[in-house]
Formats: C-alpha cells, sequence, structure tokens
DNA sequence: AATCAATACGTTATAGCATAACACTGCTGC
DNA sequence: GCAGCAGTGTTATGCTATAACGTATTGATT
C-alpha cells in the first residue's frame, strides 16, 4: 500500500499532468519546480500550473503544505475531505506521511463548540526526523 | 486578560519596534505590514524585520502563521516554547486565537512513539469564522 | 443550427514574500 | 589592544502567487 494514488477519468490534461508529476515525486513539490518539470510537455507559465493545483485540491486529490510552500498528492485515495488531515515532514529525506486522527478531530469540535467558532478548514504540519533519517544519523 | 503581551528588557532596538507592532496590531502582520509601520522610525530594508522576527520566534515572543505569510505576537505571557500550540484564525475580522491542548499534544508523541519520528515543531492553523463575525453575519 | 453560459486555457505583467552577500558597528572577554 | 560575536544597514536577487486580458472548448437551451 506504498503508493495508494488515484487519478481519476475526468481531469483536464493540464491537471492530469500535474497530478501525474506529484504522484511520481518523492518528496513535495513547489508550483515552480513541477513548472520545470512540465516544460517539456507544453506548459510555460506558473499560472497554469497553480490553476490545475486549486482544482486538484479543490477535490482533496493534491494537498498545500503551507509550512512548504509546496504540494503532495493525496497519499490515501479514501481519505479525501475527510476532516482534519495531519502531515508529518521530514526535514531529513523530504517525505510525507499523511494521516488522520479522529480524537485529535474530536477535541478541535469540542473547542470549537466551547468558543462558537466555526472550522472550515485546518492545517496540521509536524516537522521533525523520520526514523529513517534519525537511524542513518546514529 | 484580553491583552497579556509582555516586553522584555534584553531586545534591540529593531526587535523592540517589530514587538511593539505587533503588540498593538488587532490581526496578523505580514513582514512588509511591519516595514510600513516603521518606516518613521527609520527602517528600510525587509532584512531588518526578517532578522528581528527571526529573534522573537525563535525566543516565543511572536509566532509565524504559515498560512497567512504572517506574524502575532504570543497573546500569553507564558506560554513560550510549551510544545504544540494551535491557532484559530477568523477570516472575516482576522483575530487570531491561541491556545495549547495538551490532549492533542499528546496524542501527537503517541503516534510520534509509534512510527519513530522524532518531532521538532509542529503548525496548527485552524481557519473558519469566529463567534463575533457568525452573528453578525445571521 | 444559433445562442448562451460556464469552464478551461494561454500569455504578459505585476504583486508579495524571503534571503544572499558584503561591509560595518559596538560590545564582551582576554 | 584585539579577537570574537551579535546586531545593523544596504543592495541585489530569488521564490511564490495573482491580476487582467483575450481566446477556446464544452454543453445545455432554444
Ligand atoms: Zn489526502
Ligand atoms: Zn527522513
Ligand atoms: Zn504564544
Ligand atoms: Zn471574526
Amino acid at each position: 500500500m506504498a503508493h495508494d494514488h488515484v487519478m481519476p477519468a475526468d481531469l483536464t490534461r493540464n491537471q492530469e499532468l500535474v497530478l501525474g508529476t506529484l504522484n511520481h515525486a518523492p518528496a513535495p513539490l513547489s508550483a515552480y519546480d513541477i513548472l520545470d518539470l512540465l516544460r517539456s510537455e507544453g506548459l510555460r507559465a506558473p499560472l497554469q500550473v497553480y490553476r490545475a493545483l486549486d482544482k486538484l485540491v479543490e477535490r482533496g486529490l493534491a494537498h498545500r503544505l503551507e509550512s512548504l510552500n509546496a504540494f503532495v498528492a493525496c497519499a490515501d485515495a479514501h481519505c479525501h475531505r475527510k476532516g482534519l488531515i495531519a502531515f508529518a515532514i521530514c526535514e531529513g529525506c523530504g517525505k510525507v506521511d499523511e494521516f488522520a486522527d479522529a480524537v485529535t478531530e474530536e477535541r478541535l469540535s469540542a473547542w470549537a463548540g466551547a468558543t462558537g467558532f466555526k472550522v472550515e478548514r485546518t492545517t496540521m504540519e509536524i516537522r521533525g526526523k523520520c526514523a529513517v533519517c534519525l537511524k542513518a544519523a546514529a
């Protein structure tokens, strides 16, 4: 289950190119990284990439990592839009682990209920070192 | 307890100016916002602001909001560096509510223990509407 | 078929966020 | 004094993101 990606049939050409690039990347890519990888396919301007990314993120097929200004393909064919997602980002190898935690989400909605805040979107990003990189450094 | 800020005595002039600006702001400010507010005090270049911000964030006197590329003064004189902090950002009025949750932190460290990931820093940012703005919109 | 609305596309220009590199200042400790 | 260090000021540059324009394609409506 290491590569649990999905590629819907109704994507436009640009969206498909961008998602394909993210699917094959071992680490998050910035919009400009993606652009450079797709120049050979005819893409020329940042906006072409940003527009595709907007749609992909909207559909939950890709995620934006705010702390990196970069994007990843969704790692879980079923996770899309299901609420709070957390990302563990390794500063060593760049790999990103995407996971959800129901308790944390529950906690958050309890806080929201208590304060009257209406949650629309949550980003949770954990920076650190993955087990592989820790072992390599030891 | 609405304005629980702190202003250490050992700050440099630039650091003090920047922290003072953040303390008085009703909402997060970008580095360039801060620069514009401090031109009258003699600041001229972005780097002067970024350098001050780096130190303030390092000391926990200010926080960076990754999803906004902006900064706020720490709202709690005692919170500094105490682990996971969450920010609830209102899209209506821009106000930011800073809070900590021990259960979530506990949850996170359980996950880290299970996967062998070493957490160094966590950002948790919640976007939505605060109670005041919700009421105003109704 | 002609019309219309909605969505995507391509391009140029511009705005907004952040750091590199270098020279200099003022302190602290020896 | 002088070395070391943190802070400063300045210029130049790089990275990230969007505005504004016009065109093309699709798909429904008449
Ligand atoms: Zn996902
Ligand atoms: Zn790693
Ligand atoms: Zn704080
Ligand atoms: Zn509000």
